[in-house]
Parts: C-alpha cells; sequence; structure tokens
DNA sequence: CTAAAACCTCAAGCAAGGTTAAGGTCAAGC
DNA sequence: GCTTGACCTTAACCTTGCTTGAGGTTTTAG
C-alpha cells in the first residue's frame, strides 16, 4: 500500500503513470481479454504491482496500434510478433529500434501491397482490355501452380 | 456409363472436358479437401456425373485463383464469396460479370492498399523525420478508437 | 474381371485469434 | 469495514479455414 506509485491511477501527474489492463483496453479499443492475449502471445509485456495486478508502460498503446493496424491487412499474429519483437520491451523504443523493425516488415509489407495492387489492377485490367486473361496476371504469382500445366487453363489469351 | 461424356479424362479433345476434383486440385495447387470446403462454401460449384462424382468447368481453375490470391493479402472467404457471387456459376464470366465483380471489390482492395501503404510509409516516416510520432499517423484509420483520449497517448508529438 | 486409385459423405480434429464463464483477490469510496 | 468494481487465473467455448479419418462407391488400368 506504500507503494502508491505502482497503483495504475494514483498520480495525479500522469506524465510516468502506468496504466492498469482496464484503462490500456479502453485507450486503445480492444478487450481486457484481447489484451491478456496478447501478453500471453508475448506482442506486449507488463509488469505486476504488488498485489499482483498488470501495469503496462505507456508504449503497450503505441504497439497495439501497430498490432491492430497489420491485423486489419491480414497480417498474422506471429508475423506481428516476430517484427515488434525487435522493439525494446517497457520503454518508449529508440529510432534505432523502430529502424530495426521497420527493416523486418518492409519486405512482406511491400509484397502484400504489390500483391494487392496486382489483384486490383488485375480485375481492372482484364476488363479494359477485354481479355479476360487473367491466368497470365496472376502467373505472376510464385505460389501459383497454374502455369505448369498450361494446357487449357487460358480461354481468349491474345 | 454410356455417358462418356461426363467423364472427366475421357475426351481427348480437352477443349470441352470437365474436370474431376482431383484435376482441379492438381492444376490449382490446393488440397482436394479444399476444393470440397469452397464448394461447400459456396466459393465455387460443380455438377455431378452419373456416379455422382463432382464434375468442374474449366472456369473454376479462374475462381480459385482468385480464391488464393486474394486470400494471400488476408481477405477473408466470406468477402471473396461475395464477391466471386456476381460472376455466373458454370460458364466462363463475360466483360460485364467482371465488371460487376470488380466494383464489388475495388473499394475494399484500395482500403486495404491505402492502409498497408500507411503501414509501412509511417514506419519509416517516424524514423526518417525522427519524430516518433507514430500514434498521429495511426489515427487517420477510422477504426482505431485511440485519439478519442488524446490525453498522454503520444509522446514527442511535434 | 479384378485390383488399385480416385471419389463420395460425414464426423472429428487442428491452429489462429480471441471471448465467455467460474471462482477468487484487490482496491477505492462511503 | 464493507461493498462494489476492477483484476486475477484457468478452462471451456466460438469462428474461420481447412485437414484427417472411417467406411463405402466408382473409375480406370491391366
Amino acid at each position: 500500500m506504500n507503494e502508491k506509485i505502482m497503483h495504475a491511477t494514483s498520480t495525479p501527474c500522469g506524465k510516468h503513470t502506468t496504466l492498469s489492463v482496464g484503462q490500456v483496453a479502453k485507450r486503445s479499443g480492444i478487450a481486457v481479454s484481447a489484451v491478456h492475449f496478447y501478453e500471453q502471445k508475448g506482442l506486449i509485456q507488463s509488469r505486476r504491482n504488488a498485489g499482483n495486478q498488470r501495469r503496462y508502460h505507456r508504449d503497450v498503446l503505441r504497439r497495439i496500434a501497430v498490432i491492430k493496424t497489420a491485423q486489419q491487412v491480414g497480417v498474422p499474429l506471429a508475423e506481428i510478433a516476430h517484427a515488434l519483437s525487435s522493439l525494446p520491451d517497457n520503454k518508449a523504443p529508440t529510432i534505432d529500434d523502430w529502424g530495426r523493425m521497420s527493416k523486418v516488415w518492409l519486405d512482406d509489407l511491400n509484397h502484400r501491397i504489390n500483391t494487392l495492387i496486382a489483384l486490383r489492377d488485375n480485375l481492372n485490367n482484364c476488363i479494359g482490355c477485354g481479355c479476360l486473361s487473367l491466368q497470365h496476371c496472376w502467373l505472376r504469382n510464385p505460389g501459383d501452380a497454374l502455369s505448369k500445366q498450361g494446357s487449357g487453363a487460358r480461354l481468349i489469351d491474345s
């Protein structure tokens, strides 16, 4: 009880205050259970106060913002975790920290962006030119096995 | 047995042949079980031959290519199904068909692309300018509840 | 004609990403 | 000091997107 500083709302200043799980949930717009879940999966970290309650560094909000944004576009948690792992725990990341993380992600993000753009433009393109040769375009995707056959897959290929 | 035309490999021509589930799986690079699954979810359609085996129109390969590409970038099956539902079953889609589908998807694809680009560029940007004010950038995301609080979320905001 | 390969239907199981519920502790206000 | 809300842990459950298995039929190859 003497450790007032560990109680989430006990310091009026707000600048050096830690956050309780409920505060993190409210501010970041996710459920308390999701905060627990992310912590369990190692995406975020907390310390415990004298009464065993979680106390988060403010920077956790930033991490959660990254998590949410990445998830919106389909990046799996494991990958997000990997990227976030290059940031320091429980303190504000430095420029170098962000740089490391950025590097970890850039390739993947670019790949995702390119795939989406290809998907969008192929839809447009095949309509625009009227050839309907989607096959041709999809095949630029390495993961796509369609090309190897080459038999009758394309319909009106020019 | 008289309906030779319904047997997947019985016509030598290859142009008007239907595909068995195994052939579809092999050509599209997905498992037979996944083909079943997609059909069950309404993403693709089949007819049955005299022996109750599935026979697919060739165009199913194109649909699966779309499915796979979209999935790679995190579009959920339900949304893919919705988009695909504007294409005709069991026959090659016309230009108009693709146009309808494209329209259904464009907004979502663009949103996803923009989110990813924002994610990538924010990572770069915040490093480049040194301000680390990621918060500011994330908040352009409508789904993000962080902004409403405005209290102490930003750290070094300029 | 027969054996193997491919197919069928159901049902169960798995991984990811959480949510919900149960039973108990901690903390803040009156 | 006691009640009430926030928190704790553990465990079960849910949805999505499939895979695996069991038990039986159909096709194809020799």
